[in-house]
RNA sequence: GGGCGAUUAGCUCAGCUGGCCAGAGCGUCUCGUUUACACCGAGAAGGCCGGGGGUUCGAGUCCCUCAUCGCCCA
């Protein structure tokens, strides 16, 4: 540990010069790392959502993570065996595409040009150079995560572990191969799963087209679609069973212009007849909705696109045609048969995919699938027995509404990087899974022929996050982690990803891990869902809008510590987050203002130090406040409620120790009585001691340094603030100080009101006049008058009971009483009198309501005697207040 | 179409289970080089708590309804 002395801290905190090497301390202590044998309060665990290897740390990684470590921290120092299990996700599409589009950038290869073993080694090789960088990140934001527990999705162990679970899902009959209508990326060239569209709205057109009605010449159908060249691929027309314009036809058969199909007129309910016509085509081979219909009314399925998006031959002389071209051609000679009625102006939603963010097409295609509806049994069950909550709680509605519905798990992908599918066939494709690779040739374990080949697909990423939380703990194994570790306390995510991940694993929890008790599968006890971080105009930052906020050039800039506490304070309890870059200014300045708070307070420890600190009504408040804090930033992290969390800290930090106790501690710093402020002294440096470690999951890195520079009586002396004990027995509660020390407050305000009302120069040391109106008051007053005098910059204070106002002076009311100083020469207490005017018409106001709430019986009836009583006390000082306005007021006007 | 959330000071937002004349930060105004901090200190101004109903002795807080904005799902 570096000896700096406390007179070389620059009067501004620069963070940037100490975070590297706080952090490099911290990872070299051992501090991130949960200790080998198990402590007595037993492990807290939290496993990180791996980001994707291709990413880089944006506003909600930086947001999230914070919570986290704030979390683990916090856990840490009450004495946890805090374990925070860091890590990245292969992230199939997304990695490919990265590196295929480097590949064809820089040497102008293909995937298929190259040859799957190549490729995948050069998606190896990027790997290793860029794949760290988002885990770099985390560092520069403070993350204390145990790297020597850091694991990848496609790590040896965890594909182990996702052949275990396929295997095991396969045993039991849960996993099926089949043709199904997916959501077909064309420019990816493969499935994605439901949860990876998103919709935009996009401005096109309705386009009415009119299908003649067969045996009934010159009568039509019009139907109205969005996507007039699907209809190549029309079995039906469909409308609502109880549409009257329609209702005769319904059994029909209408031709399909064009390809001249005969098609059936089916009724079905899910037809809105609001919509367009009220009928519209039926496509199963391409659209969801009209799969379903399809199917209910059992339709044929006719596929008329290719994988790369082309018009298949289905398609008949459209055969080959891109889909816009495709399009044009149908229209034209729709219009050509007379056929096409009406084109309007249409807003509508397109699926787009998440990787491509080209149009989906929705396809048949043969994809292996999971059954879910036997998964999702217990993880229903999970949140009725309350072994997984939600914070905040409205999330478990969402979480259930897509358990309730589950959908079979399209878990293929056609795609080389990522867990090749354990499935081989022999010659006459008779599938079958296999923990080991099975060699071409050797005998098919169930039909004993030769093995030809391994299914050519790989599963989809989530089908290895989803065992995460024990996969990276040694699962299938039962080590000693897994049995130590699991399951965690706390999974912190984003809402996005409540069924893409957080269902999921909740599910492979229970389905996996059958050799534990039910209420140890669960893989987390909370899931606190993150807020959004929207731009200043609200909304969300993308890398298309540009309006990102790159939290590591806001971590150059302001110190991780700023951001940190920054997006603390803007967090509120599940409300998304409105940030702007100048928004960190609040945690730069408030770091600033810890540092000199220290800075004070190192430089005044100098002198010798009391065993005890002092017990002056300032003393006794400040460890009062203390206490109070030290409760509510416990309460509040218990809960996950981070911005109260913080809020109590700048509080206390700033409002109650800089700006009262530093300021009243001064004073006796500066006399003569040496005992008293050695007293002080102590009171100061255990307020920081524990302040520093208060603060210290919010702001790991300042409050490290400070910590260092602590003498070791404060508890310094024992190692680094990330191991100190959390601070859960500072300071003492003490209602009556308290009570007390507000008074006190107040008639420091009062002085200083009328000081700057009155234009008294700050010179200008005045002797001010304090009166009370009782003797309660009058006493604290008279104890304190010392104190009051130096806060409100006088010569002295003199204190009585309900004195008139002296001529020549100027006065303000304060609780307990008045405030008296002398007008200087020449001043115009109008100022003073119109300020004095507006208190007393706001306290008169005051006291009519009040009047008349304690005049109506049924408030005294019906309100609970506390409130009856604390009303009749505020009526009471209220009138006492009015009474001094209203007499100091004459002579001023 | 269904669900969820938001609407409080010029701006960004607190305000738990209904009961201190509604709070904070930023911004504004006035004053201040008091040896921790000008990324500071002191003081002040500023709000029919989105509209309308209702429940209640009492509503920013609970219920209904409307409006506007946002998110998710279909």
């Amino acid at each position: 540990m570096t000896e700096t002395p406390p007179a070389t801290l620059s009067t501004r905190y620069q963070p940037q010069q100490i975070e590297p090497q706080i952090y490099q301390r911290w990872e070299r202590s051992g501090a991130f790392t949960p200790p080998a044998s198990p402590g007595r309060k037993g492990p807290f665990t939290i496993m990180i959502p791996p980001p994707n290897v291709t990413g880089v740390l944006h506003m909600g990684h930086a947001l999230n993570h914070t919570v986290q470590d704030i979390v683990i921290r916090f856990r840490r120092m009450q004495g946890y065996d805090a374990l925070w299990l860091p890590g990245t996700d292969h992230a199939g599409i997304a990695t490919q595409a990265v590196v295929e589009k480097k590949l064809y950038q820089e040497k102008g290869v293909t995937r298929e040009q190259m040859g799957r073993e190549e490729f995948l080694r050069q998606v190896w090789a990027w790997k290793e150079q860029y794949g760290n960088t988002i885990l770099m990140q985390l560092r520069r934001l403070g993350a204390s995560c145990d790297w020597t527990r850091s694991k990848f999705t496609l790590d040896e162990d965890m594909s182990a572990a996702v052949r275990e679970a396929f295997v095991r899902l396969w045993e039991k009959g849960l996993i099926y191969r089949g043709a199904r209508l997916v959501n077909w990326d064309c420019a990816l060239q493969t499935a994605v799963s439901d949860d990876e569209i998103e919709y935009v709205a996009r401005k096109g057109k309705l386009w009415h087209i009119r299908y003649p009605v067969k045996g009934k010449p010159g009568e039509f159908v019009t139907v109205a679609t969005t996507r007039p060249e699907t209809m190549l691929g029309d079995t039906g027309v469909a409308v609502h069973p109880a549409d009257e314009r329609y209702r005769y036809l319904v059994g029909a058969t209408v031709i399909l212009p064009l390809l001249e199909r005969e098609i059936p007129l089916i009724a079905d309910e899910t037809v809105d007849p609001q919509f367009g016509t009220g009928a519209v085509k039926v496509t199963p081979g391409h659209d969801p909705a009209d799969y379903e219909r399809g199917a209910r009314h059992g339709l044929q399925i006719v596929n008329i696109l290719e994988k790369d998006g082309r018009l298949s031959k289905e398609a008949g002389k459209y055969a080959g045609l891109a889909r816009e071209k495709a399009r044009e051609a149908v229209l034209a000679d729709l219009k050509a048969a007379g056929l096409l009625v009406k084109e309007e102006e249409h807003e509508h939603n397109v699926a787009v995919s998440d990787r491509s963010k080209t149009p989906i097409e929705p396809l048949v295609s043969e994809q292996w699938f999971v059954r879910m509806r036997p998964l999702a049994g217990p993880a229903i069950e999970a949140v009725r027995t309350e072994t997984l909550r939600f914070v905040p709680e409205r999330w478990t509605k969402v979480y259930l509404d897509w358990l309730e519905n589950v959908r079979d798990w399209c878990i293929s992908r056609q795609l080389w990087w990522g867990h090749r599918i354990p499935v081989w066939y022999d010659g006459d494709g008779v599938p079958v899974a296999s923990r080991r690779d099975l060699r071409p040739g050797e005998p098919h374990p169930k039909t004993g022929k030769p093995i030809v080949r391994q299914d050519e697909d790989v599963l989809d990423t989530w089908a290895s996050s989803w065992l995460w939380p024990f996969a990276t703990l040694g699962w299938p194994a039962e080590t000693a982690d897994l049995r130590r570790f699991y399951p965690t306390q706390l999974l912190s995510t984003a809402r996005e990803i409540i069924y893409l991940w957080v269902a999921r694993m909740v599910m492979a929890g229970y389905e996996f891990l059958d050799g534990m008790p039910m209420e140890r599968r669960c893989p987390f006890a909370v899931c606190y869902i993150n807020p959004t971080v929207l731009d200043a105009q609200g909304r969300r930052m993308s890398k298309s809008l540009g309006n990102g906020i790159d939290p590591v050039e806001m971590i150059e800039r302001y110190g991780a510590d700023a951001v940190r506490f920054s997006l603390m304070v803007l967090t509120r309890e599940g409300q998304d987050v409105k940030l702007a870059e100048n928004r960190f200014e609040l945690g730069q300045r408030f770091c600033n203002k810890i540092w000199n708070a220290a800075r004070f307070v190192l430089q005044n420890l100098e002198g010798e130090v009391a065993p005890e600190g002092g017990d002056a009504l300032e003393d006794r408040w400040i460890g009062a406040r203390l206490a109070a804090t030290v409760a509510e930033v416990s309460a509040a992290l218990d809960a996950y409620r981070f911005h109260d969390a913080a809020q109590a800290l700048y509080r206390f930090t700033w409002n109650d120790f800089c700006d009262w106790y530093v300021e009243a501690a001064k004073r006796r710093l500066r006399a003569s009585d040496p005992a008293d402020a050695a007293a002080v002294r102590r009171t100061l440096g255990a307020t920081l001691s524990a302040l520093l470690r208060l603060l210290h999951p919010f702001t790991p890195f300042l409050t490290e340094a400070l910590w260092e520079q602590l003498p070791e009586r404060f508890g310094a002396g024992a190692g680094l603030c990330i191991r100190a004990p959390w601070p859960q027995d500072a300071g003492r509660a003490d209602a009556a100080a308290a009570a007390d020390f507000e008074l006190l407050q107040d008639a420091v305000r009062a002085f200083r009101n009328v000081r700057a009302l009155l234009d008294v120069p700050a010179g200008q040391r005045a002797a001010g006049t304090l009166s009370a109106e009782n003797a309660a008051a009058a006493r604290i007053a008279q104890e304190n008058a010392g104190l009051i005098a130096f806060l409100a910059g006088l010569e002295g204070v003199v204190v009585g009971m309900r004195l008139p106002r002296p001529p020549g002076t100027g006065t303000d009311a304060c609780t307990g009483g008045a405030v008296y100083l002398p007008l200087a020469e020449g001043v115009e207490p109008a100022r003073l009198a119109q300020s004095l005017e507006r208190k007393l018409q706001r306290a008169r106001a005051g006291l009519d309501s009040l009047d008349q709430k304690l005049a109506n019986d049924r408030f005294l009836q019906h309100a609970d005697v506390e409130t009856v009583a604390a009303e009749r006390e505020r009526r009471r000082s209220l009138a006492a207040e009015a009474a001094t306005l209203e007499a100091n007021l004459s002579g001023l006007r």
